[in-house]
DNA sequence: TTTATTTACGAAACCGTTTTCGGAACTTTA
DNA sequence: TAAAGTTCCGAAAACGGTTTCGTAAATAAA
């Protein structure tokens, strides 16, 4: 059963190719009479229409470009089911790219998108990115994109973004208020966005605190969970060690955890645990883990569905529609 | 900075465009000289190709579909991985769609893909799904589709799974092993081969201990967290409550839990769990999970790379390239 | 030198749609 | 009854590549 195309309908229903097709369009031209007939025989012989040459010809793809750095982390893929959401709604499908944290990788994303893959995009930068001329190429070549989490700030179009900075200070005032005076913050790279504004929530809520913040207490971790085990590891043995700890990044958790089992450190008497997470998992760890919960799933509906309006009009102007949506702290036993 | 086609490069060159098209596929009918220029030409004004254009003359839609229930799942987003690490490799993209375990989603998406979408197709059918007349259209439209972990035992196509009869037999022998007599088993569908397959392994593991198994203990979960967890605290609250529990898939495990903190159950002692699960936070739950932890980076790797070499040989048979990857069972605290 | 072969390129068909434009047949208006 | 307007459909161009085929020029063989 070889799929059927347009042409080989045409000849079986005795009309043109282009009455087939104004009548599989639902267009005034065709007379009701004649599309009931096309879209029977349509659904008889099976047409599937080949959305290449719809593509081609009508320069829309119905392709959204989704690129983020790993999609096996619980805020990606719930920020992936609210993208999907909408998509599936407007008819479009979701190409789901992974930089897998590479700049190499982004660039050459961005790039293969300029033919016209994808009719918008959707982008959460890798941790590498720090220049964003890929970007800007893509955009001026007339592919709308919108940034959500992580964000180029110097990019000039809409960015969904959570209250980093204000979450960062949240966190880590909790901490503080838990009793915690020397207090840890675990990065995830020196040019993201979300983990220097985290990271100066942090500070701001240090200083307002009157605790003086130490260089030795901000990790920067990396890619390699082996090596931020061993990071984690070595800054809980400092003889100075922290008995609070900002974790930015939901992937530091467990090795986090597991460090503090390794040294017989007892979480929350010995250190006191607030991590940027989404895990579902959070209420049943030992012990249940205090989270900064990002609202995932809003974030990547509200990115698509700006995506939609902008592909909607064509005279969109996304630089006036940036919006933050805040997270919140959700305070478990890892804290009190 | 619009994108350019191959016809403004060939007038840039004064060359034809079919020159231009082979200079960049490296055909030999081109000089070297000649590639060389068109090289740098291409590079200079950012040239991209229309992949619409490509596909409907060449066939060859550079897409494969990776049809799953839902993302936000450990073992999905890890089989996602090690299928886009094929992918990359081979230059192709990866389609996501998402069936929130709805037949009717997965049947649309499948029959969207009979157009020439995608090149190939990789599937784990729904929760709902039962028949496979949809699956067997797809097939015989010439578009090659490959089942991992959750397959349609009647199509006649490669399966990459995993050995779930030995898991669930695995699992509920380690729970008698552990001194369980009443063990309950919770399933996610009843159609489904994965859960039927667990299902007769737990069965066969309690006839070969001579524990009887009861009707009762076999648990029917939905896709709703809410009935689940109101399903397994009833579970729970029975008379005769289980001392072990099977959990046949990852979600479950936060509302199985949370049900037992509620009732006051202490695991291990008075009810003994294992969770087929991906969890990377198995080990630090309350208390750590012993899970059937299932190979699948390599479920997914494994299916794409069959998936590519079907894709290069017309004639490929993939009737007799199934394949079993087997999974673990990781002893913790919560049977210990 | 003549003929055969190879090299390097261009013209044009083609992929399967969508859309513009033209026009026959029919209906309405003057 | 003629003119004007509607309704319904078909022919053909267009989208941007790839591929087949033809051929002029250069080279090799006779």
């Amino acid at each position: 059963m070889k799929n059927i195309n347009i042409k080989e309908l045409a000849r079986e229903l005795k009309l043109s190719v282009s009455t087939i097709s104004k009548a599989l369009h639902d267009s005034y031209e065709i007379s009701d009479k004649t599309k009931k007939r096309v879209l029977k025989a349509s659904a008889r012989l099976n047409y599937v229409p080949n959305p290449y040459a719809s593509s081609l010809r009508g320069k829309r793809s119905k392709n959204i470009g989704v690129v983020i750095p790993e999609v096996a982390d619980s805020f990606f893929s719930l920020a992936i089911n609210g993208i999907e959401s909408v998509a599936k709604e407007k008819g479009y499908h979701v190409l789901i790219c992974l930089t897998h944290e590479s700049f190499e990788n982004e660039k050459n994303i961005l790039k293969e998108f300029q033919g016209g893959r994808v009719d918008g995009v959707l982008l959460s930068i890798s941790g590498e990115t720090s220049k964003s001329d890929h970007v800007n190429d893509l955009i001026s070549s007339g592919i709308p994109l919108i940034f959500f989490d992580r964000v180029c700030e110097e990019v000039e179009t809409a960015k969904i973004t959570t209250d980093d900075f204000e979450s960062g200070y949240k966190a880590t005032e909790h901490l503080i208020q838990q009793g915690c005076d020397k207090i840890a913050f675990l990065s995830i790279s020196k040019s993201l966005s979300i983990s220097n504004k985290r990271l100066e929530g942090y500070f701001k809520a240090l200083l307002d605190h009157n605790l003086k913040a130490d260089k030795k207490n901000i990790i920067l971790c990396s890619n390699n969970a082996k090596q931020n085990y061993a990071l984690i590891k070595n800054l809980l043995q400092q003889k100075n060690n922290p008995n609070g700890i900002v974790a930015s990044v939901e992937k530091l958790t467990t090795p986090l955890y597991k460090a503090c089992v390794a040294l017989k450190l007892k979480i929350p008497r010995d250190v006191k645990i607030v991590c940027f997470s989404n895990l579902e998992t959070a209420s049943i760890l030992n012990p249940s883990l205090t989270t900064i919960t990002q609202p995932a799933f809003e974030m990547g509906k509200t990115a698509a569905t700006l995506l939609f309006e902008t592909l909607a009009k064509s005279n969109f102007n996304l630089k006036k529609e940036s919006m933050v949506i805040p997270s919140t702290l959700v305070v478990r036993n890892s804290t009190t």
